[in-house]
DNA sequence: ATCCTTATTGAAAATGGTTTTCATTATCAT
DNA sequence: ATGATAATGAAAACCATTTTCAATAAGGAT
């Protein structure tokens, strides 16, 4: 685990300008948040945290350091089901351990659970090579999750 | 497997009925147009399948005709990148097996694979199981997706 | 077959997250 | 320090989807 957060962590530095971009201020900020929270904040999110302490910044430049993060390959980007995109820092970048997505219907809750993650990364691991000599398909990403209801909304729903 | 496709079969009107909905015309078009295609259309797409034959249906009823039946949970809705969100019968009522998806994320190809899963229905239901049983959470639907470059694009990017 | 209630519909307008535009500013190799 | 240009913010544009509302059609009752 070479890579270091918090602040200006050369890990960071050093992948944006081995990509040939600059190391600013706001990447700077950006990437802090995104590294002190355990939620899965959406772009508006992480520009009110940001706008706390550096007003300055943009909700726009928000959403261009996302994408760059997410082509990077340093940040995820999830569909929730409700209308805005989330993010959270890849794996290797994360305090997080390896896990998928559990999503509540009706309240909206997210549970990172990390159950039965040895099972899925090995059937992920056949599954890709499999994929990968039949289609020729290089795959880059995976995602598995689930929907429903969570705990206190089922009691609800009675 | 007691539902027949189809124009205006029983078991969709009984569907709709069951509900308490009303059984129409613009309905049964668009649930004979899903059930038609082997592709994963878009509202827009299939509001221009529908328009040659009924040009009176609008875009509008299409979209509540899809919430409702993704509601009813005949209908499955996909997020593969694009902005638009993609739609295909659930299993029980197509005739494509049980499958995932696998996203090309440069040309947007979508491929319906069906390797390993008998494992990956083994392993949700494990899962299911657990997750269930930890955090009281009732899982309604499931996904997985890969994505990353097809066979074509991968060529191509060398 | 006709009436009546109301669910459904189409057109147009509104919505809202995200992207684009463009003039200004900040980064960083020199 | 200087200059080239990548990055930025504000405002406008974008565009898939949703909402509004008056007109229409479905289907139970008669
Ligand atoms: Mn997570
Ligand atoms: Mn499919
Ligand atoms: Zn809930
Ligand atoms: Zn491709």
């Amino acid at each position: 685990m070479p890579w270091r957060g918090g602040k200006g962590g050369p890990g960071w530095e050093g992948h944006f300008r081995g990509c040939g971009y600059r190391w600013t201020v706001s990447r700077e900020v950006i990437i802090e948040v995104l590294s002190s929270t355990r939620h899965h904040m959406s772009a508006e999110d992480i520009y009110h945290a940001v706008h706390k302490d550096y007003p300055a910044i943009g909700l726009t430049t928000v959403y261009r350091t996302l994408d760059l993060l997410v082509d990077m390959g340093l940040v995820l980007k999830f569909d929730f089901g409700d209308k805005r995109a989330r993010y959270e820092l890849a794996e290797e970048f994360s305090t997080k351990e390896h896990h998928h997505h559990l999503v509540c219907n009706r309240c909206g809750r997210v549970i990172d659970y990390t159950e039965f993650i040895d099972d899925e990364v090995e059937l992920f691991k056949k599954t890709e090579k499999g994929l990968s000599k039949k289609y020729g398909f290089q795959i880059k990403s995976r995602m598995i999750q689930f929907s429903g209801l969570c705990g206190n909304c089922n009691r609800e729903q009675k």
